[in-house]
RNA sequence: GGCGGCGUGGCCGAGUGGUUGAGGCAAGGGCCUGCAAAGCCCUGUACCCGGGUUCGAUUCCCGGCGCCGCCUCCA
């Protein structure tokens, strides 16, 4: 039985499905205002592990992630740079496939854009008004949280001692704070759609009701985002299915933080990295295992200290998979317990730290039966790691990198002079190996070269 | 002000009412190697502080201190 964090009640539990050996998700996707960072990246990668570990367990997953591309700050951003919002939500839409891609993560089974739902977020904005929870003023429509049953559940804590303003300026057309604009009426210059209220656009904590139901349908089973969704925009999703009397969300999960020495990266403290630039400098497959080695509600600490660590854990890995190569290690069926040990860490609430630890552990035994020549042994441990990386969604090297005729020539050298006995020359031959970036290790069958 | 979380070896980061603190990185010693690299073995007197509960607390409770986050459109 999988457990899950549920942040409706702040308790672990068993993940409970609409439908057996089914599992629709819906995950926050980005706003598509400027480049992804790396707390982007941390939260596509906790859910596409997610995803995959489900799909592994054997369910069947639907998958669908939203794309925000109208919002005031791609207004804000187009009139700076004097072009149209699509333009500026196609190039940043463009990078966050680019950068997604690289991670490794698998695409959503569908991607919904808020362009292309106004219709029917117009649709569900008239239910709210006819049924009186929501309400027209000068500048939009705004849902009365005071309507709502409940409202507050994922803020987790009472309504009354909510601060309105600490962090935004309240809005003097709302009746209370805690309303939320469903509907923005257009000013001059912005894009707008034609509504009963007057061309505008929507309110973001509509699109994702919309497209949820939609495309997941009533009683969905999980809802993924970063943890700073969970209130408001999450409750507010909440409260508008919960309006119109329709199940949303049976499962809230959230994940935590990408930290900078101890503070959340973030847009606003300007201590952010986008994700196009550390994928530049490092193993995209590195920054998955370090998102792995933490448990996705932590924060986790990303530096270049962090990223070369696990850059270093990872080439361990990689060295055993060549080496499984080498030997011409059989294809045999994965050591029973350690998939079962695996299995058993990722159904506690998705304890990955504790599934890369027995990684680690599988990953030293086979190169102790490997040194001892015991291949038979080695096999299924070997397969056994193959298959819990590709479960959640680490590929392995392997394979050799192809060299240039340059450095082929020095390889040959130095394997003519250890032939011979000549090691000044094959040392030689190696510092120069070397110094243009290769390790160098001998072998049975001659010099090998790998790129760190 | 309210609510929530955190404070673990040089670093990252798990975890637990009790003889031996996951895992990784880094560091030191060793084996292997012509020398290396890779791999393996060994090496770490940790749990913010003060009370309390307990035979025993890093782990539970209370109180501090420090840090972080959320409190109306931030992953």
């Amino acid at each position: 039985m999988l457990r899950l964090h549920d942040t409706a009640t702040g308790t672990v539990r068993p993940l409970e499905l609409r439908e057996p050996g089914k599992v629709s998700m819906y995950v926050c996707g980005p706003t598509v205002y400027d480049v992804p960072h790396l707390g982007h990246g941390r939260f596509v990668l906790v859910f596409d592990v997610l995803r995959r570990y489900l799909e592994w367990r054997g369910y069947e997953v639907r998958y669908v992630s939203n794309i925000t591309d109208v919002d005031d700050k791609i207004i804000s951003r187009a009139q700076a740079e004097g072009r149209s919002e699509a333009e500026v939500a196609r190039e940043y839409e463009t990078v966050w496939n680019e950068a997604v891609d690289a991670l490794g993560v698998r695409r959503p089974d569908a991607d919904p854009h808020a362009t292309a739902y106004v219709g029917r977020m117009v649709e569900l904005i008239g239910q709210l008004v006819a049924a009186d929870v929501a309400y027209s003023t000068g500048d939009g429509v705004y849902l009365g949280v005071d309507h709502v049953d409940g409202y507050g559940l994922l803020a987790r804590q009472p309504l009354d001692t909510l601060r309105s303003g600490a962090r935004v300026d309240v809005d003097e057309h709302k009746r209370s704070p805690l309303d939320f604009a469903l509907w923005k009426k257009a000013k001059a210059g912005e894009p707008s759609w034609d509504s009963p209220w007057g061309p505008g656009r929507p309110g973001w904590h509509t699109e994702c009701v919309a497209m949820a139901l939609d495309l997941l349908g009533e009683g969905f089973d999980i809802h993924g985002g970063g943890a700073d969704l969970a209130f408001p925009h999450h409750e507010n999703e909440r409260a508008q299915a919960l309006a119109l009397g329709r199940a949303f969300a049976r499962h809230w999960v959230h994940n935590g933080w990408v930290v900078v020495e101890g503070e959340k990266m973030s847009k606003s403290l300007g201590n952010f990295t986008s994700l196009t630039d550390l994928l530049a400098r490092v193993d995209s497959r590195a920054y998955r295992l370090l998102v792995l080695r933490a448990h996705y509600r932590s924060p986790l600490e990303v530096t270049p200290a962090t990223t070369a660590d696990a850059t270093a854990a990872l080439e361990r890995l990689d060295n055993l998979a060549r080496r499984a190569v080498e030997v011409g290690l059989a294809d045999v069926s994965p050591d029973a317990e350690a998939l079962a040990r695996f299995r058993a860490a990722m159904d506690d609430d998705l304890d990955t730290p504790a599934a890369m630890a027995l990684v680690f552990e599988l990953n030293r035994r086979a190169n102790v039966a490997l040194d001892a020549g015991d291949l038979e042994g080695a096999a299924p441990l070997v397969a056994a790691l193959r298959e819990v990386v590709q479960a959640v969604g680490l590929a392995l090297g392997g394979g050799d990198d192809d060299l240039d005729a340059a450095t082929e020539a020095l390889v040959t050298r130095r394997d003519r002079a250890r032939g011979g006995g000549d090691w000044a020359t094959a040392d030689a031959a190696r510092d120069e190996l070397v110094a243009k970036g290769w390790v160098v290790e001998d072998t049975p069958t001659g010099t090998r070269v790998r790129r760190h």
